[in-house]
Formats: structure tokens, C-alpha cells, sequence
DNA sequence: AATGAATGAGTTTTCATTCAT
DNA sequence: AATGAATGAAAACTCATTCAT
């Protein structure tokens, strides 16, 4: 018999996850304070301490439920797309889209997470795997179907794309101009399916 | 008349801004204080403000220092080597090794500065401008020599090439294993080159 | 569902209220520790800046406590007299009385407040407005009533009678002697009706 | 054989006074640092305690200078005029004057000093009462001479127009309006001589 | 269950004063 | 004699976390 009903508290859960989701975004980690955050939520502070351990954990279960969206976006739109070169594509627009979108949680995610010593083995770290292996599968299937090379490790191909895109998506923000999602996308795919240099009649 | 030899400031100068560099890159910039700083420097904390004007100052110290050092060695480097894939490579496994061995202030570079809302148009921008210019460099001339495609965008190659150095570093800092420099040098340089697709006697 | 109850938190800031005049007229402003009057109203340092915007703020409410108690004491006694010299004379010594009971308020406010560059404006002044504005409507009533000169300016008499009980009160209380304080208010208020010369058949 | 000639000695004496009385003046003798006034006088901070045993000594060197200049100013001044009238309105208009051209001094002094626990007995304090003093010799003289009431408190006489001065002063300056000397020196020199109230048939 | 008052450790920064050079 | 580098003790203020109500 609990004194506040199941879903009532589910409600709560997410309006402070939400709460704080924007307020980090919107503040960093460090400059964000637990009062802002209740006050975002309509919540006393000491609430928060009901349903999260402490500020730390507020701010994993705030990426954890952004990779969770994502990938839950991300996920069925690859399975839709036929072919390596058209997999990779919707892959890289679909990523640059998110950056676009949601540069705030990204750039939460870069400067607290990714760096903090205690990442590693972190669930954090699962989903991020769990993210990134939607690639590697592809890259897997293009070797087994010979469309790519087989010399290649799949996992620099993923450190390729995902790196590209950040900082593709960085510069964009730092340098305020508004990044053309399908051109850079269209771009970068292309430079990794053929590379740079002009060959002609190569292996002839 | 000075109290204190000139070469005794630029020794103080120097120990603070090592000590600086060691704690910012042990602990973080938020999570190391001034008075951490001091003490490693072997200094009282007040001495810091006669060297620099605050924290963040300081810190912009520590990096832009990284900067040089790392311009001075790379610039002379890529300036022995010819043809396009050669320096390709040779700035691949040094930014590489720079990661490597300085991973740390990578991180710190990655966490507090490029993520911050202030960095647009700050020194230390500008000195990453000048360290990611050598490549911009090396892939311009690559064009008017005929070796790469014109239709790419030095900035996009930019993007590829640190972002995927930088992945690639977490990923063997956060798996803990050693990065093969030579090897991961030689892959990245070759999919940028000649990309992923096999490609049978191409515009034969 | 308060934590606290309303009465609590009132006491808790009458409190601190009560601490900071101790300690602030004790020590000075600028002498004066947050700590200081955190121990005197056995109070934690960090509670103050709940019920406190800075230690400026701190100040300007005890100072506002302070006009509030003064104005609530003399208004309604002023208006009790009749006749421009029995009003001067009960205003005199009741302000002198003030000055007298709380010499080190009066300190603070001179040292610390009326001397600040941001006094012009604060409410501080406004409320020393509206305790001196007391004197002015007994100036302005005298000569309506044609009980004292048409051409002398309030302000003068304002500034002649508030000076004269402050450096009065200086004077004893450097002096180390305690103030006759009828016999003051009397001197006072006669020389200032009448002068210093000699008259002779004076309303002959 | 002292390593510096005593006028040289004398030289940075009075730089150092000079710098301070700037410094403090302007910017309050808690706001002000060492090293402002070392700067301002070209000196360094460490010559300042050869000078001075410390800042508390250096404000109170400064307001002695500047006591024994107003005194020397207005002894003589004051000694020309003839009568009590005229001795006073010339006294008065002169302590105007100094409060008009020096009321950062004079905020300095009212502000640091006179609420300073140990003013009591002080050098400051000494100054203080030779300067008054020259009133009280007037009114003295007055009495004397039958030009005014015997049965005045002289130093009453002094706080009404001294805190009459300083008050007004404030007021202007707060107000942010200049000050009309000779017209509210008479003016006060005239209530304070013939008082508020309306005679008839005066000395008819 | 929910509150928000209360804590107190921790932070950066300032500056009068000293003293080796 | 003169310097100014060095000190280190404050001091104001913040905030995650706890717990009495």
C-alpha cells in the first residue's frame, strides 16, 4: 500500500529528469545547482534525493534517458535503409541531426561524462557502446557482403564517423553558422566509402 | 634593483604553471584548487595571483603552453616530408602520440575549454586554429597539386582526421589498452586516402 | 506544509537581525565577520544568505530595523506638543536620547552608510528622509503659524539642529561624560529660537 | 653620514603623504591598498614602512597634514576680522569652503577617524580640538564683551555649527548640488546670532 | 510523502606586512 | 637604502546533502 500511487511517482521521476535534462543542458553539470533543478521540476530539493542518489546521478540517468531516445530513434531508421553507402549516410544525417538538436546534452555529455575517471565500465559507457555498435554492425555486414575491404578495423570506422561529426558539429556552434545536415552528411560518407584521391584506373 | 632575479620569476612563473598543468590534468579544472596548486608548486596560494590573474587564467596558461609545445614540434615534422599521404601520416601518428602522451590535458582541453561558452574568439581558439591550419595546409596543397579531389572541403578532412584521433584515443584510454601508433597511423591515413569501397578498375 | 513554521523563520531573522546590530555596532561594518554575527545569533555562516542578500544587505536592514523603531517612537510623541518651541524641544531630546541609547547605531550609520558612494537614492536615505522630515513639518507650521522667521530655509534649521546633536553626542561620548539630556535639548533648542545675541527690550 | 641626505628623506615623505592623501581620499581608506599608494607615489610598497609604522599610521598622518594645513589657513584669517558677527560668518564660510574643496578628506576623516574606537585622546583628536578651538576663543571673546549671552555653553556653540556645516555639506553633496557658500554661511550665521524666532520692537 | 530550513566544509581571491637580495 | 616577491591569514559566499517537521 504505498502512499503515493506507482504512476504518480513515475510522474514525478520524469518531470525532475526532464527538469534537470534542461537545466544542465542549459548550465553544465558544476554550475547547475540542485534548487534550480527542483525549482524547474516544481519540487522541493530534498525530493530529488527520494528518487536520485545525488546530483551525479541525476545527471547519468539525464544521458542515460538521452541515449535511450536516440538510439530508439536510431535504431529502426537503419534497419530501413538497403546498402552500406545508403546505411552509412542515414547513420551519418541522422547523428548530425541530433547534434544539431540536442548540442546542449552533447556537449554535457563530452565535457562531463565522457572524461569523468569513473566512465569506464559505466552505464553510460554501455550505451554509448550500445550506440556506436549500430555501426559497427553495418560495417561488419558491408565486409561480409564485400561491398568495403575486410583489412579494415570497424571500430576506426566508427571512431572516424563519430569523431567527424563532433567536431563537424563543434566548429558549427562555435563558429554560429547553422550546418547544412544532408550536405556534410552526404560529404563525409563519401569521403570514407571512396577517400580522397583520385584514382584512375587503380588495381587495374 | 629587483629583489629577485629575473630568471627566479621565470623559474616561479614556470613551476606554477607546471604544477597548473599537473593538477588541472590529474583532477580537472573544477575539481583542483588553487590552493592544490600551490602546494604542488610548492608556493603559497597568494604568490598564484601575482603570476596569474585567476584561476582561468591560469588554465588558459597551462593550454595554450600545450599548444606551443606541441605546434613547435609538429610544424618543423610535417615540413620534412613529402607528398601528400606521407604527411598525412606523419601528422596522423604525431597528434597521435601527442594524445597518447598527454592525454590528460587532451581531456582538459576537450572538458573545460572547447565545450566552454567562451571559447569562440579566446587565444586559445586561435592557437587551436593555428595547430589545426597545418593540416588545412597540407590538404590545400594536395589539391593544387592534383593529388586529392578538389570537390572536398579542407574543414571536412579537418573534422575527420582530429575527430577521429581523438576517438580513437578515449577508446584505448577507456578500454586501458596501448594504442599502436604506427599501425592506427597507418589505417586512418589510408582510409582518408583511398576510403573504404573496393573498387575495381573505378572510372576505368 | 512548511518545515518550519512562519514564526520560526521570523525568529530566526529577528535573530540574525538582532546579532548583526550587536556585532556591526560593536566592531564596524567592515570588521564585522559574517562568522561574527553567525556565532552571535548561534547560526550558521550559510543561513545568513537565506535570509540575507550579502552582507550589504545585512547592514541596510539593521539600519532600516533601526529608522523604523526611531520614526515609530517620535512621531506620534512630536505630535502630542503644541507650539513650535515645545515640539523643538521634544524632538531635540528624543533624538538626542536616541543618540545617547544607541551611539554605535549612530557610528554605523554615519561611518559606514551616509558616507557610501551608493547612499544617494538607498533607502537608508529615504528613511533618514522621512525621520528628518519630521523636524521640517515643525519648521514649515512655525512660520505658516508666524511663530519664527519667514525667511529661513527648513533645511538650514534641519541641518543646524541634527549636526548640533551629533557632534553633541561625539563630543560626550569621546569625552567619556554622560549627556545631560534635558539640559542639552533645553540649551539647544533656546539658542536656536532666540539666538545668541543680546536683546535688550526684547518684545518690549 | 646617513646613506640618503634628510631633504631627500623629506622629499619621499611627502610624496608618500601626498600619494596617500589621494588614495585615501579617493577611494576610502579600507578600499585603498599599499600598493595604490606606493604606485601613486612612485615608491615602493616596502619604503612605505620605513616611513610608516603601517596604513593605520600612514591615514592618520594624513589627516594631520591636512588639520595643520586648515588650521594655518585659518588662524590668520579669522584674527583679521573685528566683532563677533564678522568673526563668525568668516569662520563659518571658511569651514564651507574646506568641506567644498576637500570632502573626500572630510568623508575620510568623519568616515576612518571620528568613529574610530581609539580616536579618544588621539594626536587626531588633539588637532581636532585646536581647530575648534578657535571658535570656542570667539565666543569666548563674545561673552566677554558682552556681545552675546553669558550663559552660553561655548562648545555648544561649536556642535550646532559644526555638525550645522558638515550636515549641510552632506546634504549638497548627496544632492549633488553645489553649495553657495557666502549664502548659506550667512544664513546660519544669522540663526545661530539672532535665532528663529520673530522679535518685535527689537532694540526698539 | 514532502518540505525546505539548516548546515558547514570548501572556494577563490585580497592584501598588509616582512625580509632576502 | 630600496625593492618587490612572498606570505598566509582572513573573508564573503555557495551548495550538495540531511533531517526535523
Amino acid at each position: 500500500m504505498p502512499a503515493i500511487s506507482p504512476q504518480r511517482m513515475r510522474d514525478r521521476y520524469d518531470a525532475i529528469l526532464a527538469a534537470a535534462t534542461r537545466v544542465f543542458a542549459d548550465k553544465g553539470y558544476s554550475s547547475a545547482s540542485i534548487t534550480d533543478i527542483a525549482q524547474a521540476a516544481d519540487v522541493s530539493d530534498g525530493l530529488i534525493y527520494k528518487y536520485f542518489e545525488n546530483k551525479r546521478d541525476l545527471l547519468e540517468n539525464v544521458l542515460k534517458s538521452f541515449y535511450e531516445r536516440i538510439i530508439a530513434d536510431l535504431e529502426p531508421k537503419v534497419s530501413t535503409a538497403r546498402g552500406f553507402e545508403d546505411k552509412l549516410y542515414l547513420l551519418v544525417s541522422e547523428h548530425l541531426q541530433v547534434f544539431v538538436a540536442d548540442i546542449d546534452l552533447c556537449r554535457l555529455f563530452i565535457s562531463e561524462v565522457r572524461t569523468a575517471s569513473d566512465y569506464r565500465g559505466s552505464l553510460i559507457q554501455q550505451l554509448n557502446r550500445r550506440y556506436t555498435s549500430i555501426l559497427i554492425k553495418i560495417v561488419d555486414a558491408a565486409i561480409a557482403d564485400g561491398e568495403i575491404r575486410s583489412d579494415i578495423d570497424p571500430r576506426l570506422v566508427r571512431d572516424m564517423l563519430f569523431g567527424a561529426i563532433e567536431h563537424s558539429s563543434w566548429r558549427h556552434i562555435n563558429g554560429g553558422k547553422s550546418l547544412d545536415v544532408p550536405r556534410v552528411a552526404r560529404a563525409m560518407t563519401d569521403v570514407l566509402v571512396n577517400g580522397l584521391a583520385i584514382r584512375t584506373r587503380r588495381r587495374a
